[in-house]
DNA sequence: CCACAACCGGATATTCCTGATCCGGTTGCG
DNA sequence: CGCAACCGGATCAGGAATATCCGGTTGTGG
C-alpha cells in the first residue's frame, strides 16, 4: 500500500509541471474553454496523465488563478497608497485591464463569478473592499463626480472587457480609448477633453472586429 | 405535380405563422441560440413541421430580423433630422439600446456581424453611414469632442450591451447609467456632471449580476 | 540488479447537444 | 371522395467535451 502523501515520482512531477505550464499558456491565449485534453496535448503528454494529476479542469483553474487574483489585490492596495486619489484610480483600472488583456482566462474569471470555485470567490471578495476604498477616497478628494459608486468600476470593466475581446487581434490597445472616454465621464470637472491614447478604428476594421466578436 | 408557387394549405399557413410568432418570442427572450426544435415546441407544433417550413435557423432569423434592422435605420434617420445634433445623437443611442434591451436576438445580430445572412448584412450596411452622419453633424456643431469617431458609437454599444446582459434581470435600466457616463465623456465641454438616470447597484446585487453574466 | 508499484499514452466509452430526416397516420381541398 | 399535402415526434447523424481503461514502460526501494 502506497504511502498516502508520498512525493510524486520524478517523471510524474515533471509532467505535472509541464501540464501547469501548458494550462497557463492556453488559458491566457484561448480562455477557460480549453479542454483538459487540449492542455495535455499542448504539454506533450497523454490525456490519461492529465486526468491522473487533476481530476478535472476546475482543479487546474484553481491551482493557477488563485494567486493571480491575490496579486491583483496587491495592485489595488498599491494604487490605494498613491499620493493622489485620481492617479491611483486610473492606475488601478489601467493595470487591471492590462492584466486581463494579457490573460483571457483571468478576464473570464473576473467577469463571470460562476466560474472557478470557492477559493477564487474569496479572492474576489478580498478585492471588492479595496475598490470601494479607491472610489471613496477619490470622492473625498472631490476629483470624481460624487455619485460615482464602487460598482461602477466593476461594470465598466465588464463593458471594456467586451470591447477588448472584440478588438484584441485587430487593434490591441483600442480598449484604452474607451477607458479614457469613461475616465472623462467620471471626473468631477473638466474643461476640454483629454487626449485619447488610441486612434479610432476604420470602418473596415470595425466591421472585422465585430464579425469575430463572439467567434471561438 | 403540384404547382410551383402554390399557396400553402390553410393549416400549413397557420402553423407557419405560429412558428414565426414563437421564434419572435424565443429570440427576444433567449437570443439567437435557440433551436428550431425549441421553436417548434414553443409553437405547439412538431419538429418536422418546423423543418418543412424553414430549411434552417438562418432562414427564420432572416425572415424575422431584416425589417427590424430596417426600422432601426429609420430611427437613425429620424434622429438625424432632429433640430439639435446632440439631442439626435443621444436619442439614437437611447432608442437603439432600448430596442436591443427588449430583444436579445436583435442585440446579438447587431453585435456580431457573423450571424444572419446577406440580407441582414445589407441592412447593417445601410445603418453605418447614418451613424457616420450623426457623428459628423455633432462634431460640426461643436457639441462633441472633435476626436469622436463613428466607430466609437459601435464599440460603446458593444460595451453597454455586455453590461445590459449582465444586469437585465436584476436592474433592467442600469445600462442607462453607463450610457449617461459615456455621454458625459464625449461632450465637448461640461462644467458639472449630469444627473445619472439610474442608481448604482448594491454590492450584493453587483455580485449577483456578475455571477450570472454568462449563464444560459 | 531486480521486482513491482507507479506511471505513461492514447484509444475508447459515455454523455450531451444540435441539426436534420423519415415515415405511419391524418386532413384540407379540388 | 381520393389523394397530395400535411402533421408529429421518434430517430439518426455528427460533433464536442469529459472521463476511463488497459497494455506497455520506467523509476526506485530493498
Amino acid at each position: 500500500m502506497p504511502q498516502a502523501d508520498r512525493a510524486l515520482r520524478k517523471d510524474a512531477a515533471l509532467n505535472r509541471e509541464r501540464l501547469l505550464e501548458a494550462a497557463r499558456e492556453l488559458f491566457a491565449e484561448r480562455g477557460l474553454s480549453v479542454t483538459l485534453n487540449d492542455i495535455a496535448h499542448h504539454a506533450g503528454v497523454g490525456v490519461g496523465t492529465a486526468y491522473r494529476r487533476f481530476s478535472n479542469k476546475e482543479e487546474v483553474i484553481d491551482a493557477l488563478f488563485e494567486d493571480q487574483l491575490v496579486q491583483l489585490a496587491a495592485v489595488a492596495e498599491e494604487c490605494l497608497a498613491a499620493p493622489e486619489a485620481w492617479a491611483g484610480l486610473v492606475s488601478f483600472l489601467e493595470r487591471s485591464l492590462e492584466w486581463q488583456f494579457g490573460n483571457l482566462g483571468l478576464n473570464e474569471l473576473m467577469n463571470d463569478a460562476s466560474l472557478g470555485d470557492e477559493r477564487v470567490a474569496d479572492a474576489r471578495r478580498r478585492i471588492a473592499p479595496l475598490i470601494e476604498q479607491l472610489v471613496q477616497r477619490a470622492r473625498d478628494e472631490g476629483v470624481v463626480r460624487p455619485d460615482l459608486d464602487q460598482s461602477d468600476l466593476i461594470f465598466v470593466q465588464l463593458g471594456l472587457s467586451a470591447i477588448m475581446r472584440a478588438s484584441r487581434e485587430i487593434a490591441p490597445d483600442l480598449y484604452r480609448r474607451y477607458l479614457s472616454l469613461f475616465l472623462d465621464g467620471i471626473r468631477a470637472h473638466r474643461s476640454g477633453a483629454s487626449i485619447l491614447p488610441a486612434p479610432a478604428l476604420s470602418a473596415a476594421d470595425t466591421h472585422r472586429a465585430m464579425t469575430r466578436a463572439r467567434a471561438r
